[in-house]
DNA sequence: TGAAAACCAACTATTTTAGTAGGGATTGTA
DNA sequence: TACAATCCCTACTAAAATAGTTGGTTTTCA
């Protein structure tokens, strides 16, 4: 029940760019530095978020990557949803996927699997980008210095 | 996010003890048959969830598994963490180990993937063996006829 | 014009998953 | 007592997924 490296890679970049939201285009290099990823490898993962719409990028010098919207308007459940795919225990209840099993009208596990499924959901779905720049911000608060100077 | 067939096949293994509970021992066979998964891989399944004292062996002619404990005394949780490990998101945050990273004082993706994993914690310990039985028997009531006959 | 950056496709090492193979030990029943 | 049924155990393995790396091309600002 791990999620990848894709996710939470994911996760720790969306971030990073919503800390500098509204500050212009963010090289990745950037990013890849201040999260301790591989830069090609975040690549990658970049390169799904933005074909899925939740960045913007600007290419050539002095270019970078900036989230498409708001940090108060992407959640987590988005970000997840694009690097790893539906959110599910089991194939069996990936809301994406038609991977219906035949015996699903007497499984009674496929009622775990979907509880375990909307409770992840809802968890995920009801944290934004925002939530998390808070809580960042709370987090040095209480440490005795601020993160913007 | 996905949990793999030991917790899956254990879960239904598990399952199927519950419903024969109190019958005496039912061979690997019966369960393997019924729930259609390979014998010998089910066998090392169910060898974890012996050493981990959920079910109880006897062996020879006529022997077979049982549940250690009454179903409603045994919970998903239980079953799903002895096959699976720690329930947990990301490795900062699986609470049987100790692998902590050095920036988790900053860290917000952790509070994250805390949420996550309390919430499916919730669900999983919520959930008896006698509850699958009891959604099991609705399913089949609804259906006209009954599992026992 | 050159450096900084995004973009792209293919390759690869490692790990995990999902088993299989091949036996040995125990015990109820004929 | 033989033997079939059953649990028990260790090791091996094919396939898939993971987590990158390699080696470029294209775009654009200064």
């Amino acid at each position: 029940m791990k999620l990848s490296t894709k996710g939470r890679y994911g996760l720790k970049a969306m971030f990073e760019l919503a800390l500098h939201y509204g500050k212009g285009p963010i090289p990745l290099k950037n990013i890849a530095d201040s999260q301790r990823i591989s830069e090609h490898y975040l690549e990658q993962l970049i390169a799904t978020l933005r074909k899925n719409g939740l960045v913007n990028s600007v290419r050539g010098a002095q270019g970078g990557y900036m989230l498409s919207e708001k940090p108060d308007n992407i959640t987590v459940g988005q970000i997840i949803r694009v690097l790893e795919g539906s959110i599910a225990p089991s194939d069996c209840v990936a809301d994406d996927e038609d991977l219906t099993c035949n015996r699903e009208k007497q499984c009674v596990t496929k009622i775990v699997w979907e509880k375990i499924r909307d409770s992840i959901n809802e968890v995920i779905d009801s944290i934004t980008l925002q939530d998390m720049v808070d809580d960042h911000e709370r987090l040095n608060n209480d440490r005795g210095y601020m993160y913007y100077i």
